[in-house]
DNA sequence: ATATTATTGATAGTTAGTATCAATTAAAAT
DNA sequence: ATTTTAATTGATACTAACTATCAATAATAT
């Protein structure tokens, strides 16, 4: 996602490509791992925080910028490099892998239907250790509480 | 999930069983609906709000209480009814639907072994309008930016 | 009974935002 | 080009959901 990439999404949808958000554009454009909203704030000095978070919700809105939630719960935003899709998240180094996986919208989507009414949107992490990371602390990690183990969701 | 069966849970796994940790729990149990720390700490008049979310983390930690995320990112606890799982949360109303998908499971580890390393956890929430609130607002809700839309997660 | 260790709660701090609102700026209308 | 309109901004304050610290207390082991 280049910075004119996000820069076309803005104009033309109703929406002012003011100088403000041209910063942000510019300094999520070409990041290449997850980061945090606070190290936008930091990048763009002079752009008021509220600013910066406007704008992060605007490209996440619109499906320009992914906000992920890591297995501790913080949040993170990722320059998409595909539509939709989902995470894996390397739980040691915050590398991002996307996957499409369409049986798994199926497998929802018949759920939904049998079950529970209209799907309006669903959420799907999954937390790894990368190889990378494997090999630098000797062996596949051994998770001592999974966020899969017991009843948690 | 009984007061009974958290307490029991608790003793003989090198945890205390303890005053402020007994009130917690008796809090929890029997809520039918998900709930927030809020509302425990508020239901447990003097004991300190460390303490509960202290307790919290320690059921969640051992599988006997389930931490979601909501639509809008807001977090809330609910008590399983069953084992490993995850949650169809009514956007609506909050009404929490568990359910279990063996085969999600197995396509999530299909995706670890063949891209990205050890699995450690997932999470996986579905958003929907529940029938009940389907029915009260007249039809299926349509929805506007679903999560599921463009690129995010 | 004493020692050890876990636990508590008060307090302060953190993270990741949102609400408010007057001032500004962009775009549209004239 | 100027005015009007409406979106946007940023400062400030606030909120939610926690976590860190640490002296005091309570539970368990010896």
């Amino acid at each position: 996602m280049t910075n004119n990439d996000l820069v076309a999404a803005i104009e033309g949808q109703g929406y002012r490509l003011t100088a403000p958000r041209l910063r942000v554009l510019e300094s999520i454009a070409g990041r290449d791992t997850n980061f945090t909203a606070e190290e936008v704030c930091a990048d763009v000095p002079g752009v008021g925080r509220a600013t910066v978070f406007r704008t992060l919700k605007l490209l996440v809105g619109r499906g320009l910028l992914c906000k992920m939630i890591l297995h501790d719960g913080s949040p993170r935003y990722s320059s998409p490099m595909t539509g939709h899709h989902h995470h894996l998240v390397c739980v040691s180094c915050g590398a991002i892998t996307e996957f499409q996986e369409s049986e798994i919208e199926q497998l929802l989507s018949q759920l939904g239907v049998s079950k529970a009414g209209t799907i309006v949107g669903h959420r799907i992490e999954v937390y790894v250790v990368c190889p990378t990371c494997q090999v630098r602390y000797g062996g596949p990690a051994k998770p001592e509480l999974p966020i899969s183990a017991g009843a948690s969701s």
